[in-house]
DNA sequence: CAATATCGACCGACCATCCGGTCGATATTT
DNA sequence: AAATATCGACCGGATGGTCGGTCGATATTG
């Protein structure tokens, strides 16, 4: 129980992890400094560490921001009304919505995604991958759905709800790559729009 | 001209490679120190500058080694007889066969490419890129083929190339993850065979 | 209401460590 | 002996995290 509650806290907080998601998602982790952060920031190296106790938390806590924001929404939209289809087609709009608001955050996943395993330890990639099983799991239900429906061809649906978070993933990678180019709406809508009616079950 | 050559000279090369494909596709670039690569090797850490100037340019050279492969894959199979679904059909094949050889490689690629601005200077960053874009290019190339042949709906046929290189990449990279659970030849043949049965012409 | 005491947010110089790359010593081959 | 090849101790720069210290705000007291 503090005797003083700060009442600059959540402002601090803000303007720290602004800083840090604009340079982990331009640099990297291990290519930004702490220093670095606390300056653009516009505070002092040690506040940075009054906040969070390592440069390893900080960045954590900005990719729980965006992969919880991802898990809400896949997990929202199995428990939507209505035909599979009608589903799919809204999160899918919503899923690009969201990649499109939270580029920044996009980037910052994708930078730290190959070597997560040197950045976090342990119980942290822990959590990570149970947001990622989620994320499966909830695409795996909806595809079930539609396999009851008929719109969909039967088979694994869980392998199947891997293969499309993979490709919905890889295209995200290459908006990110190209993004005066290659939009990654357009992408999605051309690769899952073929996919399903590819997929479909009798017409 | 040297005097003598070095009777070692590939051996050795071969070594070093070999030990830094293993520890850099595992840890990455920056989680491995050129000491690890020596003892790995079974040399000195001078010899490794013996053989090439810097850390960056050994990463690059195996880099390189994996990127001209599946340029060289792509850019012959444009030059292939026969109809476009045979020779996608055959590219696919190869591609997977590319894809399990080498995983290795594979695994390398993926661990440098989300920093690799600040793995490689300018010079190396921009060939990485120029053999993407020729793997783009080739890919366009079939693809129009199958425009033509109105195997495929007709459409911007090098977005439709980005489009189908980032879904295989992202199917890649699932496989990488998730290699126990999921083959790479399995999910490019579901996603590909829909997608080309999805987006062929009329039937 | 002053005067005093306490607190906690903030700072940045400093420390310990790590690591890529160098270089002189040494061994081997011609 | 000259050229080539190998080695590993050492150097210098970088960086995450620490810690003693500052200072204004808040509480306490007379």
């Amino acid at each position: 129980m503090p005797k003083r509650i700060n009442p600059f806290k959540e402002q601090r907080e803000g303007q720290i992890k602004e800083a840090a998601l604009k340079l982990f998602s331009q640099k990297g982790f291990h290519n930004t400094t702490v220093t670095e952060i606390s300056e653009a920031a516009g505070l002092g190296k040690g506040t940075i560490y009054w906040y969070w106790k390592s440069k390893e938390e900080l960045a954590f806590s900005l990719v729980e921001d965006m992969l919880s924001a991802f898990l809400r929404l896949l997990e929202e939209a199995v428990g939507w009304e209505g035909a599979f289809r009608e589903k799919f087609d809204r999160l899918l709009d919503e899923v690009i919505a969201l990649y499109r608001v939270e580029k920044e955050h996009c980037r910052l996943l994708w930078k730290f995604r190959a070597d997560r395993h040197y950045i976090f330890d342990q119980e942290y990639v822990r959590k990570v991958a149970s947001y990622y099983l989620g994320m499966r799991k909830a695409i795996a239900a909806l595809v079930e759905q539609g396999m009851e429906e008929g719109a969909i061809r039967r088979a694994d649906a869980d392998k199947l709800a891997l293969a499309m978070l993979g490709a919905a993933e890889g295209l995200e990678l290459e908006w990110l790559e190209n993004e005066e180019y290659f939009d990654i709406g357009e992408g999605l809508k051309l690769v899952f729009g073929a996919l399903l009616d590819g997929l479909g079950g009798e017409t």
